[in-house]
DNA sequence: ACGGAGATCTTCT
DNA sequence: GAAGATCTCCGTT
Protein backbone atom coordinates (compact mmCIF):
# COMPACT_ATOMS: atom_id res chain seq x y z
CA UNK A 1 0.00 0.00 0.00
CA UNK A 2 2.47 2.44 0.66
CA UNK A 3 4.09 1.20 -2.82
CA UNK A 4 1.07 2.68 -4.15
CA UNK A 5 1.34 6.29 -2.57
CA UNK A 6 5.27 6.66 -3.46
CA UNK A 7 4.14 5.06 -7.38
CA UNK A 8 1.83 7.60 -7.74
CA UNK A 9 4.12 10.62 -7.57
CA UNK A 10 4.12 12.05 -11.19
CA UNK A 11 0.78 10.89 -12.14
CA UNK A 12 -1.88 12.95 -13.52
CA UNK A 13 -5.26 13.18 -11.90
CA UNK A 14 -7.93 14.50 -14.30
CA UNK A 15 -11.31 15.50 -13.62
CA UNK A 16 -13.05 16.07 -16.85
CA UNK A 17 -16.09 18.81 -16.36
CA UNK A 18 -18.53 19.62 -19.37
CA UNK A 19 -15.23 18.61 -21.96
CA UNK A 20 -13.03 20.75 -19.76
CA UNK A 21 -10.39 19.22 -18.39
CA UNK A 22 -9.24 19.83 -15.24
CA UNK A 23 -5.83 18.34 -13.31
CA UNK A 24 -2.58 17.82 -11.86
CA UNK A 25 0.54 16.18 -11.22
CA UNK A 26 0.59 14.03 -8.25
CA UNK A 27 3.18 15.83 -5.43
CA UNK A 28 2.32 14.13 -2.48
CA UNK A 29 0.52 11.26 -0.97
CA UNK A 30 -0.30 8.96 2.09
CA UNK A 31 -0.65 5.66 2.39
CA UNK A 32 -3.79 4.09 5.20
CA UNK A 33 -4.18 0.36 5.88
CA UNK A 34 -6.83 -1.62 7.63
CA UNK A 35 -8.28 -3.32 10.82
CA UNK A 36 -4.51 -2.53 12.70
CA UNK A 37 -3.85 0.89 11.31
CA UNK A 38 -5.49 3.31 13.85
CA UNK A 39 -4.64 5.96 11.88
CA UNK A 40 -7.00 4.78 9.16
CA UNK A 41 -10.57 4.87 8.06
CA UNK A 42 -10.49 1.43 7.97
CA UNK A 43 -9.39 0.35 11.37
CA UNK A 44 -12.71 -1.26 13.31
CA UNK A 45 -15.52 -2.36 11.41
CA UNK A 46 -16.80 -2.10 8.49
CA UNK A 47 -19.29 1.29 8.19
CA UNK A 48 -20.87 2.93 5.26
CA UNK A 49 -18.40 5.33 5.19
CA UNK A 50 -15.57 2.96 5.15
CA UNK A 51 -16.69 -0.08 3.10
CA UNK A 52 -15.18 1.30 -0.36
CA UNK A 53 -11.93 0.62 1.13
CA UNK A 54 -12.65 -2.85 1.31
CA UNK A 55 -13.34 -2.69 -2.42
CA UNK A 56 -11.06 -3.28 -5.80
CA UNK A 57 -8.09 -1.33 -5.91
CA UNK A 58 -8.39 1.63 -8.29
CA UNK A 59 -11.93 2.78 -7.01
CA UNK A 60 -12.30 6.58 -6.06
CA UNK A 61 -13.00 7.15 -1.63
CA UNK A 62 -13.88 10.31 -1.14
CA UNK A 63 -15.14 11.63 2.51
CA UNK A 64 -16.24 14.99 4.19
CA UNK A 65 -14.48 16.01 7.03
CA UNK A 66 -14.53 19.32 9.43
CA UNK A 67 -17.83 20.55 8.33
CA UNK A 68 -16.64 22.13 5.21
CA UNK A 69 -14.11 20.10 3.27
CA UNK A 70 -13.58 17.10 0.53
CA UNK A 71 -10.80 14.54 1.10
CA UNK A 72 -9.79 12.58 -1.92
CA UNK A 73 -8.14 8.71 -2.24
CA UNK A 74 -7.74 6.02 -4.23
CA UNK A 75 -8.15 2.46 -2.80
CA UNK A 76 -5.52 0.67 -2.37
CA UNK A 77 -5.36 -2.98 -0.54
CA UNK A 78 -3.91 -6.14 -0.92
CA UNK A 79 -5.74 -8.19 -3.87
CA UNK A 80 -8.67 -11.01 -2.47
CA UNK A 81 -7.92 -10.20 1.26
CA UNK A 82 -10.60 -8.82 3.49
CA UNK A 83 -8.64 -5.71 4.56
CA UNK A 84 -8.84 -1.85 3.99
CA UNK A 85 -6.40 0.56 2.76
CA UNK A 86 -6.35 4.00 0.60
CA UNK A 87 -3.96 6.44 -0.42
CA UNK A 88 -4.75 9.92 0.51
CA UNK A 89 -3.82 12.21 -2.67
CA UNK A 90 -2.66 15.48 -0.92
CA UNK A 91 -1.17 17.84 -3.33
CA UNK A 92 -0.82 18.17 -7.01
CA UNK A 93 0.90 20.44 -9.29
CA UNK A 94 -1.62 22.24 -11.49
CA UNK A 95 -1.48 21.47 -15.21
CA UNK A 96 -4.51 21.79 -16.59
CA UNK A 97 -7.61 24.17 -16.72
CA UNK A 98 -5.76 27.05 -14.95
CA UNK A 99 -8.72 29.41 -15.57
CA UNK A 100 -11.29 27.05 -14.01
CA UNK A 101 -8.99 25.96 -10.49
CA UNK A 102 -8.02 30.07 -9.88
CA UNK A 103 -11.74 30.25 -9.90
CA UNK A 104 -12.71 27.43 -7.66
CA UNK A 105 -9.88 28.86 -5.56
CA UNK A 106 -11.22 32.47 -5.42
CA UNK A 107 -8.69 34.10 -7.26
CA UNK A 108 -6.11 32.96 -5.02
CA UNK A 109 -2.18 32.36 -5.74
CA UNK A 110 -1.07 29.60 -7.73
CA UNK A 111 0.99 28.06 -5.27
CA UNK A 112 -2.17 27.94 -3.23
CA UNK A 113 -4.52 26.16 -5.40
CA UNK A 114 -3.44 22.77 -4.64
CA UNK A 115 -1.17 22.36 -2.18
CA UNK A 116 -3.42 20.38 0.55
CA UNK A 117 -5.92 17.47 0.32
CA UNK A 118 -8.77 19.79 0.59
CA UNK A 119 -7.48 22.60 -1.13
CA UNK A 120 -6.88 20.36 -4.22
CA UNK A 121 -10.60 18.75 -4.07
CA UNK A 122 -12.01 22.38 -4.10
CA UNK A 123 -9.86 23.06 -7.42
CA UNK A 124 -10.85 20.22 -9.40
CA UNK A 125 -14.18 20.43 -8.54
CA UNK A 126 -13.96 17.15 -6.50
CA UNK A 127 -17.02 16.18 -4.07
CA UNK A 128 -19.23 13.39 -3.00
CA UNK A 129 -20.79 12.98 -6.36
CA UNK A 130 -17.26 11.15 -7.17
CA UNK A 131 -17.67 9.03 -4.42
CA UNK A 132 -16.61 5.21 -5.96
CA UNK A 133 -16.15 5.98 -9.27
CA UNK A 134 -13.02 3.73 -11.60
CA UNK A 135 -9.86 6.03 -11.61
CA UNK A 136 -8.31 3.67 -13.96
CA UNK A 137 -10.58 4.11 -16.77
CA UNK A 138 -10.00 7.27 -19.23
CA UNK A 139 -14.02 7.16 -19.51
CA UNK A 140 -14.99 7.83 -16.13
CA UNK A 141 -15.31 11.65 -15.09
CA UNK A 142 -12.24 11.30 -13.17
CA UNK A 143 -8.94 9.06 -13.95
CA UNK A 144 -5.43 9.06 -13.69
CA UNK A 145 -3.13 9.40 -16.59
CA UNK A 146 0.32 8.37 -16.93
CA UNK A 147 2.58 11.01 -16.10
CA UNK A 148 6.51 11.87 -15.19
CA UNK A 149 8.65 8.96 -13.51
CA UNK A 150 9.68 10.08 -10.26
CA UNK A 151 13.26 8.19 -9.52
CA UNK A 152 13.66 7.19 -6.12
CA UNK A 153 16.35 9.93 -5.15
CA UNK A 154 13.49 12.38 -5.76
CA UNK A 155 11.28 11.06 -3.12
CA UNK A 156 11.41 11.88 0.43
CA UNK A 157 9.36 10.49 3.16
CA UNK A 158 8.00 11.31 6.70
CA UNK A 159 5.17 10.80 9.12
CA UNK A 160 1.42 10.91 8.50
CA UNK A 161 -0.21 14.53 8.58
CA UNK A 162 -3.14 15.19 11.23
CA UNK A 163 -2.74 12.22 13.25
CA UNK A 164 -1.16 13.37 16.19
CA UNK A 165 -3.96 11.54 18.53
CA UNK A 166 -2.91 8.46 16.93
CA UNK A 167 -0.98 6.12 19.34
CA UNK A 168 2.40 5.00 18.15
CA UNK A 169 3.61 3.07 15.50
CA UNK A 170 1.08 4.48 13.73
CA UNK A 171 1.34 8.30 14.01
CA UNK A 172 5.04 7.68 13.24
CA UNK A 173 4.79 5.28 10.57
CA UNK A 174 6.70 6.76 7.51
CA UNK A 175 3.94 6.34 5.24
CA UNK A 176 4.03 10.01 3.56
CA UNK A 177 5.46 10.38 0.14
CA UNK A 178 6.26 13.77 -1.27
CA UNK A 179 8.76 14.92 -4.50
CA UNK A 180 11.64 16.45 -2.99
CA UNK A 181 11.83 20.44 -3.62
CA UNK A 182 8.25 20.62 -5.41
CA UNK A 183 6.58 24.21 -3.87
CA UNK A 184 3.21 22.53 -4.10
CA UNK A 185 4.05 19.95 -1.15
CA UNK A 186 1.52 21.05 1.87
CA UNK A 187 4.05 21.29 3.95
C1' DA B 1 6.58 34.54 8.67
C1' DC B 2 4.39 32.12 12.34
C1' DG B 3 0.91 30.54 15.63
C1' DG B 4 -3.53 29.94 17.59
C1' DA B 5 -8.40 29.58 17.39
C1' DG B 6 -12.89 29.20 15.13
C1' DA B 7 -15.79 27.33 11.55
C1' DT B 8 -19.13 23.66 10.68
C1' DC B 9 -21.45 19.06 10.15
C1' DT B 10 -20.98 14.10 9.10
C1' DT B 11 -20.00 9.81 11.09
C1' DC B 12 -19.61 6.54 14.51
C1' DT B 13 -19.72 5.34 19.67
C1' DG C 1 -22.26 13.55 22.20
C1' DA C 2 -17.48 14.00 20.69
C1' DA C 3 -13.95 13.90 17.46
C1' DG C 4 -12.18 14.64 13.04
C1' DA C 5 -6.44 12.29 7.25
C1' DT C 6 -8.27 20.85 7.31
C1' DC C 7 -8.39 25.69 5.98
C1' DT C 8 -8.61 30.50 6.74
C1' DC C 9 -8.48 34.51 9.28
C1' DC C 10 -6.50 37.49 12.56
C1' DG C 11 -3.22 38.51 15.80
C1' DT C 12 1.73 39.23 16.95
C1' DT C 13 6.90 39.07 15.56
Amino acid sequence: MPDVARDLLGKHLIHVIDGQRIGGMVVEAEAYGGWDDLGSHGHGRVTPRNQVMYGPTGMSYVYFIYGNYWMFNVVAKPPDVDYAGAVLIRALEPLEGDSVMAANRSQRPRRKWTNGPAKLAMALGIGKSLNQHDLIDPKSPLFFEEGTLIPDEHVETGPRIGLESVPEPWRSIPWRFWIEGNEFVSR
